[in-house]
DNA sequence: AGGTATAGTGTACTACGTACGGTGAAGTGG
DNA sequence: CCACTTCACCGTACGTAGTACACTATACCT
């Protein structure tokens, strides 16, 4: 997985690019610079949104700028960080529209819908690694949003934080199934269905309803319903109503364990 | 990511290597193949357990099988369906329990459990894309094993393969976390707890109670009431209880849309 | 006008997967 | 016993990454 990984620079230095501190334009000496950190993140999450993360490489976006390949590092300290930026951008352009008087259940429908609109617009954000997220205005609007929509409903703080958690996890481990299938097709040039008839008859020849007689009948029946062997969107609709279903007793008060 | 794809080669191939066939030991023509695809499978495996997919190089495999690396090439037509192979095999190798008389919750408990612990010997698991997942003796003996806990307890088939694959994508992704957690730490040398300490002061002056008021509040409760930032032990105990909740109400019949 | 901080860049290093073509050993047919 | 065939093995090399380092050129300050 080329999953790629979080920053491991200088923290003060990255949250002073995140929050655009130190962006002083004061006349300072040496040449204009050409170029900056905006222009440069919002070219990158061009590159990224029509051809995957992995176009974004530093040579490909200093060609899309004009600028040569090492010019980027006077305007980012790495690729790594650059992603923490493109991220933390796309979190803060999420639209926000508040509504009161909304239950919960449908709040927090919202909230997972709107995860899934930013995977939409921007797949490439479901693969980064956010174990340690990029600690920016964008990612803090989202979370401060994100809980709104939880707050007051007689859930304490933790269970809060975690019911958010396996929401926003939820809708991100379903777009990054899309993002790998994608990538698989675009890889490979090879179709679902065309992988799925080119291995279908001599998978045939193995798996035969006598010696795995649940799993050809359901693997069949699924495959039907859906086109392929997995499909992210009729995921998604199970997933989050379950998932709400599982939060209900929560807010209820009669949960289990 | 180094997120790793699923092979693209040719699936007769790939089939007949998951499966073990042509691996008729007829009296060939020609010198003595000096490893067994099984040997390089397994040394594969022994060292993603204990460096990382990312470290399972053809270089390196190829010195820890002490031969040169295009050797590899003899026994594996590239690296992608090696993933798959290891991934297979490790499938294979997992328990399979059967226990009768288990109610469908305890069931599909002990099915994440197993799903968690396959991921906690083998980590590195967790990283590889199945969207195309490999069609193996392993894969197809893990699907049959975990439809079973699901079988006759009134669900069709096309909402057990869902629910199913609810769970084990809620394990997997959550095992994700874990690997790049521990991924993010071992590339920058920095554990969580510094990675926080250094990033804590620098954002509290960016953030406050008075521009965020829910996120620092919540989020400082549930920062100690785990060590870091996000915690997967945490978060997966959380969330199979809420998944097995919301799997509660298909299983009565009561299900929401 | 001269000094200096800084934007921009060319070159080069490491590490990766793997294509290609050569080499030598094991078995077969005469 | 010998030549021929087949195949395991591998040395070299190519293309693609990120980015360290040293150098050049520019624009401001004194």
């Amino acid at each position: 997985m080329n999953a790629d990984r979080t920053s491991a620079g200088d923290p003060a230095r990255t949250l002073e690019l995140l929050w655009r501190r130190g962006m002083d334009e004061s006349p300072r000496r040496g040449p204009r610079p050409r170029l900056t950190i905006e222009r440069v993140v919002r070219t990158a999450i061009e590159i990224a949104d029509g051809e995957g993360l992995d176009a974004v490489t530093m040579r490909r976006l200093a060609a899309a700028l004009g600028v040569a390949p090492m010019t980027l590092y006077c305007y980012v300290p790495s690729r790594t960080e650059l992603i923490d930026l493109m991220l933390d951008e796309v979190y803060l352009r999420m639209p926000r529209t508040e509504i009161r008087g909304e239950d919960w259940r449908s709040g927090l429908k919202r909230i997972a819908d709107e995860n899934r609109a930013l995977y939409r617009s921007h797949p490439w954000a479901a693969e980064v690694a956010t174990s340690r997220p990029p600690l920016g205005p964008g990612q803090m609007a989202k979370y401060e949003h994100e809980l709104l929509a939880l707050d007051g409903i007689g859930l304490d703080d933790v269970t809060m934080d975690s019911a958010l958690g396996l929401v926003v996890g939820f809708v991100r481990a379903n777009a990054r199934e899309a993002v790998e299938a994608e990538s698989a097709r675009r890889d490979s040039g090879v179709s679902d269905r065309e992988w799925w008839d080119a291995n279908a008859p001599l998978l045939a020849e193995r798996v035969t309803p006598s010696s795995y007689p649940i799993a050809t009948r359901v693997g069949s029946a699924a495959g039907e319903a859906y086109d392929a062997a997995v499909s992210p969107d009729a995921a998604y609709e199970f997933g989050i109503q379950r998932i709400l279903d599982g939060i209900q007793p929560l807010v209820d008060g009669r949960a289990r364990s």
